[in-house]
RNA sequence: GGUCCCGUAGCUCAGUUGGAUAGAGCGACGGCCUUCUAAGCCGUAGGACCCAGGUUCGAAUCCUGGCGGGAUCACCA
């Protein structure tokens, strides 16, 4: 039954536009292009539900936008029973619903607990979404979690599309950047674990990586004042050699190397399982680089045989696309070991296997673009026909007010460290405010943490994933105006009007009311919309926009809120509708805010 | 320099198959709690939508050319 509401409600548009095509046919003689027929929302300061746009159609009837609207009106009113009305102004033709129209939609789905959320996939073989990619050298850092949020969120925001997804993360756990960290710890550690330090393991390490690097600048730096060039120091410094011959080792199957390797590594998988625990996301398959080099590397020695790629007098090996405008690339250097796109190639044709999927998306920041494209070409170069099914889903960075983060001058926010600040931010307010009256020690640090990532996610969701963004601490941990807690609060206190009407007995049935209040109304043509925000959210992979949604949504719920009462209406039919529109309209912000990967309380 | 992205209120951002008078939040100022949670609501002030052309009934939105900012073009990842 609801499927078949369902259908006919999102179809609304459809069958005006269909009914408005046989009208200009008959009525002028004319079959205009489908884009001629201009269907949308009417503006809220307007009245009516629908606006077709005659300016287009004006073409055809020959007479003014006006005329036509007022003609197409009276006739489209007549025919369609839905329609109870219509208003011209200017060239907009403002088509009214009946009221019968929108309590049906109430009335269908105030129950339906999955509103929005599709029930059938409409592509079986799932779209792989890589996401996260950390490197085990140093702990995650606010760039990291604008990454997990949106991966986990295009996730979310697929699967309510109608596709299947799988969820994947790729260690880079293998490289000259760990090499750093193993060379640290070796030469300085004296045995130091993350027990005895006190810290997360992936800080550990981070901590060494950053030794590394003080180290080696230092070394360049005498380097250079005895007189050697910049280029030549930063490139023959001895810990970097070593650093260097280390990977060699490493590559080479060192036992002792690999050991080391192998301990560090755990200690930082331990401590992004934390963070990825309370950041709240999750993945289906992990792969590891040190897995996937080695078949990338198999790959080009592969190219190389066919001749598809070339090998330098050094043994490096490289792709040329000279021909394509761009550059040679690196795919092995001289000394044999794995470059970046060595193993992303590797990954690739591996998860391609894996999942024969619909698409591979790649959510990797917009300073990759040449990267992906590259691997594309390289791909297709290489007779891999699904070459076109990876893609970059390319994000802005992240930047604080005073510009970059920078690691040299300790300005990069650590992950671990901003979530616990914003939970203990919600925290405070929290209590300022006397809200966690009747909860038990439990249930108010469950509230924290939800008040806290919820303001979090919110506030690096809401931007478009293309844009950088600026991550002003300030305005992050603010729980007022356009903010995650603010929608929060909007789902809080509908939950608490309808344990109100519980408890006066206050039932949600109705049959029909006289009118629909205009907050209502503005309230009503939201909620319709919220399938088709889902819709251009998954096409455009952009969680901003269930974000802004929601927003929307919660500003207009308020303000009915405000000023129309739900429990002390006139009558038993209007308490009912009252609450069955808060219903829905509570388990639609439920439903986008967890697209966002945002959990909505109870109380607050 | 080549390629790609961005440019909307003091600040942070919406505005997406081109449509009506360009909207929010923050900040500033002024109102609203004997009534369902004031983490809320209402009002005032604040705009050459970077510039110049073009396309058309109509452009913040599309095209071209500038200007400004960012990214990238490594034997880094």
């Amino acid at each position: 039954m609801h499927e078949i509401f369902n259908e006919s409600v999102r179809k609304m548009e459809q069958r005006l536009a269909q009914a408005t095509a046989e009208l200009i046919k008959e009525l002028y003689d004319e079959e205009p292009a489908t884009d001629k027929i201009i269907i949308q929302k009417t503006r809220n300061e307007f009245k009516g539900d629908f606006t077709i746009v005659t300016f287009p159609i004006a073409r055809f009837s020959k007479k003014s936008p006006e005329q036509t609207a007022n003609e197409l009106g009276e006739k489209l009113a007549e025919r369609l029973e839905a329609i109870a009305g219509f208003n011209v102004i200017k060239g907009f033709l403002n088509l009214e619903l009946s009221n019968d129209f929108w309590l049906d939609f109430v009335k269908n789905e105030r129950n339906n607990a999955d509103f929005g959320l599709a029930k059938d996939l409409e592509v079986e073989v799932p779209v792989v979404i890589e996401y996260s990619s950390p490197n085990t050298n140093k702990p995650l850092h606010l760039g990291h979690v604008r990454n997990n949020l949106i991966g986990y969120s295009i996730a979310n925001i697929l699967e309510a599309d109608g596709y299947n997804t799988a969820k994947v993360n790729l260690v880079n756990d293998r490289g000259i950047h760990i090499c750093k960290s193993m060379l640290a710890w070796q030469k300085w550690g004296e045995g130091e674990t993350p027990e005895q330090a006190g810290m997360k393991g992936d800080h550990l390490i981070g901590k060494y990586y950053v030794m590394f690097d003080m180290a080696y600048k230092q070394q360049v730096n005498e380097m250079t004042q005895q007189g050697k060039s910049e280029e030549e120091a930063k490139k023959n410094a001895p810990l970097l050699l070593e650093a260097q011959e280390l990977l060699k080792k490493w590559e080479a199957g060192d036992n002792e190397t690999v050991a080391l390797w192998r301990k560090m590594n755990d200690w930082a998988y331990k401590g992004f399982d934390k963070t990825y625990k309370r950041l709240g996301v999750d993945f289906d398959k992990i792969y590891y680089e040190s897995d996937t080099y080695l078949l990338g590397r198999n790959i080009v020695r592969e190219g190389l045989e066919k001749g598809i790629l070339f090998k330098k007098e050094d043994g490096s090996v490289w792709a040329d696309f000279s021909e394509e405008g761009l550059d040679e690339k690196l795919l092995l250097r001289s000394d044999g070991t794995s470059v970046y796109m060595t193993q992303d190639l590797g990954t690739a044709v591996l998860r391609y296997s894996d999942y024969n999927p619909h698409e591979m998306i790649y959510v990797v920041g917009n300073e990759q673009i040449y990267h992906f494209d590259v691997l594309s070409r390289l791909l297709k170069k290489l007779g891999y026909q699904w070459y076109g099914k990876v893609k970059h889903l390319s994000y802005g960075m992240v930047e604080l007010p005073e510009g970059k983060m920078k690691s040299r001058e300790g300005t990069v926010v650590d992950a671990d460290d901003l979530m616990e600040e914003m939970i203990t931010r919600a925290k405070e307010t929290t209590q300022e405010l006397g809200k966690i009256e009747g909860l038990t020690a439990e249930q108010a640090e469950k509230l924290y943490h939800t008040i806290g990532m919820g303001a979090l996610k919110y506030f690096i969701l809401k931007v478009d994933p293309q844009k950088n963004m600026t991550f002003n601490p300030e305005e992050s941990i603010d729980l007022n105006g356009n903010t995650g807690p603010f929608i929060q609060y909007a789902h809080a206190r509908i939950k608490s009007v309808m344990r109100k009407a519980k408890e006066k007995g206050a039932s949600d049935e109705f049959t029909t009311i006289p009118s629909i209040h205009p907050r209502e109304k503005v309230i009503l043509k939201r909620l319709y919309d919220f399938r088709i925000v889902v819709k251009q959210a998954s096409k455009n992979y952009s969680p901003a926009l269930i974000a802004n949604y929601a927003y929307e949504l919660v500003r207009e719920f308020n303000q009915f809120y405000q000023e129309v009462s739900i429990l002390s209406a006139e009558t038993p039919e209007q308490v009912g509708f009252r609450l069955s529109l808060s219903e829905l309209t509570a388990g639609v912000i439920r439903n986008a805010m967890g697209l966002l990967g945002i959990e909505v309380p109870e109380r607050m």
